[in-house]
DNA sequence: GTCAGTCAATACGGAAGCGTATGGAAACGG
DNA sequence: CCGTTTCCATACGCTTCCGTATTGACTGAC
């Protein structure tokens, strides 16, 4: 496939791509046409074709955020041959606490930040957040908790996981991770 | 006093107040001169006067908000005549999650989401968190926790405090109110 | 009245950003 | 060759925003 110019935007997915990027350095107001476009090293002409104006593209990344997000919770909150329940909250728990995928999380913060202020974007959040919380209650229920105790620890657990990223420690790094580990612990009982 | 147009800023302080709450209601990037201006019922000619660009409005919101966290932050943890410690953080925690100050709660976490982006505004979180984050520990260990423990219980009722505004739940606000309840439980043990 | 200080309005030039219109280029099928 | 589809580049007009320069108005002190 050859294409217009030396460069290409890699067709509509290229476009996204760029938004999501945009997004987790600089949140939604990063998300900016003439900004995507230099930063894929094309003009502005194919996005236009793509997509009809921003907030179309800006839909386009709700739509696929949330789409990702709840594919992945089930085989997340999946429990590998019959482990302790308190196992699978850890490994849950570590995809976030790891801090292994940085893109990840601050996309998810950026798309929060936004939901406090679109409807749009808080619908897709909610979204992403009942199927998460009704998940992870169920874990904790299978360790027999009460359904309002359940989802409450549910409703701990994500919110430590989020609020954790938004606090800034000046603290040595090793040390922070013994207060996470800490915490994990205190969550999950293990 | 009268002043020079029909409208007046109230000075440096009205410029301060009306960026505040630009940032409240649209995060950093909502803190434009002339959006400023258009609010205040005047043109930006007054606002060059106190400041010399858009930089040092920004980094005068930043000190003026990290002195006023942290000046509050002695006086809202201290123990009214001997209460139990749990009262204490108790009464803390319902300062946030009462939704008595929408306002605070929204520049708290513009603030947070500038300062993932930019270090002066980090620097300022960072002192911020660090006074919370000593004074709570205290009073933890006032219950009798280890030192590491006491900062671990404070780090996870912060990241608490934060993380539950940014999860999206569209379930009813009492039920909300009541797994609010009993996440406060687990974090307080009361 | 004059001067200095405080605070502001306005005009201007430049930059960034948006969306629209138009034209270009490549590939493919008839 | 022509038409269609895909995907893009470019020019343009308009809006918003920024900072600078200039001028205006009011108050208080001398």
């Amino acid at each position: 496939m050859e294409t217009v110019g030396e460069a290409s935007a890699g067709g509509r997915a290229g476009w996204l791509e760029a938004g999501f990027d945009a997004l987790a350095e600089g949140g939604v107001a990063n998300v900016r046409v003439e900004v995507l476009a230099k930063r894929l090293g094309v003009t502005k002409g194919g996005f236009y074709w793509h997509f009809r104006d921003r907030p179309e593209l800006l839909s386009a990344l709700l739509a696929d955020w949330r789409d990702g997000r709840i594919r992945t919770i089930d085989q997340q909150t999946s429990r590998l041959g019959g482990e302790p329940v308190a196992t699978a909250l850890r490994r849950l728990l570590d995809l976030y606490l790891g801090r292994g995928n940085p893109r990840g999380t601050a996309i998810e913060l950026a798309v929060r930040d936004w939901a406090r202020r679109q409807t749009e974007a808080a619908d897709a959040v909610a979204a992403v957040d009942r199927h998460r919380l009704e998940c992870v209650s169920r874990l904790f229920a299978q360790m027999n908790f009460a359904p309002e105790q359940a989802f409450a620890r549910a409703y701990l657990f994500y919110a430590f996981i989020f609020g954790q990223s938004l606090l800034v420690c000046d603290r040595h790094a090793a040390d922070m991770a013994r207060t996470r580990e800490t915490c994990a612990q205190l969550l999950v009982g293990e």
